[in-house]
DNA sequence: CTGGTTATTGAGTGATTGCTCAAAAACCAA
DNA sequence: TTGGTTTTTGAGCAATCACTCAATAACCAG
């Protein structure tokens, strides 16, 4: 494909890039959705999309697929300007999306009794979220496969009500 | 400065990014180091410069300075590709000393009893450093300037040897 | 096959980017 | 002040970028 189709078919670059984005955050939703459908309880479909995310980022699936590169919409937060006030929007909204998505499910969790009756899902979605992040963006460091994998173990102890830190993986569980 | 005088000083646009980043990692130490100096234990120091991560991020200092904008280390990391292999180095020696550097706090304070003696302290290191990045990232969002602030008290919690979770801020703390 | 619609292409255009360099300016020890 | 060194500058150059468009090709219902 040359240009000229491209833009025939998108008008802009900037407006391309949107399409892509919206395009790639539906993929994520999927990605979540499959995984919670694919398990017992929420927490448990939540825990297994950290160790997917994990798992894809290190390229350790089909183990003939490559990496996933880094996570496209933390790619363009971390871009945008002033002078791309449209590109801002679509973004940040689309976080705001995510964050309903996983809100949403820690809702679900909460009501089906998972979580305590009091929990802030709201506040725990962006806990969440902050998570997916931090292990998508430390994944895409030259370490060992296996520090992406106990960093998304770690995680998922850390964000499991019933698992008491002290007996957390950073002490007796390892060495 | 036009550009003759930064090519004569620096020889191309990437040595004179790779300063850049060095400068901006040696800020990231020195900022570290502050706070540990100024608290009383290692793990405390550690928790304020989580806050003040967050206090930086949005904005929210001396009050008249603008938010620091995302991390110069993650935004690199996220955007080098095979044909910036000296850029690729570069940005996984500095987190690779970043987490030596938060490894060597850590054992600090596992040696002051602050941290059960059989901590993995590399572990808990990349578990942090994975926290700043998202906490970081996170606050590049247009989001109230609370929701960042109570992020890094979740995180604070979840990293807090002594709290357990079932008493997190998800649920009886807050609300 | 035909006529009309749609999609793709090659060739280009103006703007920006990364960089160079000779000349001018600033600096500075003797 | 002078002579030599270092810094900065303006002008410019090749390459890339974002984009356009007339011409061509592909498609497709009748």
């Amino acid at each position: 494909m040359r240009p000229g189709s491209i833009y025939a078919a998108f008008g802009s670059k900037e407006d391309l890039f949107h399409a892509a984005l919206m395009f790639y955050y539906e993929q994520l939703q999927e990605g979540l959705k499959q995984e919670l459908e694919s398990h017992g309880t929420v927490l448990e479909g939540m825990r297994a999309y950290l160790r997917r995310l994990a798992a894809e980022a290190t390229g350790e699936i089909g183990k003939g697929s490559a990496p996933v590169p880094a996570c496209m919409m933390v790619k363009t937060l971390l871009e945008v300007t002033v002078d791309t006030p449209g590109l801002t929007d679509t973004v940040n909204h689309l976080f705001d999306r995510v964050e309903q998505d996983l809100t949403a499910t820690l809702d679900q969790a909460r009501e089906k009794g998972e979580l305590p009756p009091n929990t802030d899902c709201a506040r725990l979605a962006r806990l969440w979220q902050a998570q997916i992040i931090g292990l998508r963006t430390f994944a895409q460091r030259r370490v060992p496969v296996q520090a992406v994998t106990l960093l998304a173990e770690d995680m998922i102890s850390l964000l499991d009500p019933t698992v008491s830190p002290g007996a957390n993986s950073h002490g007796t569980r390892t060495h």
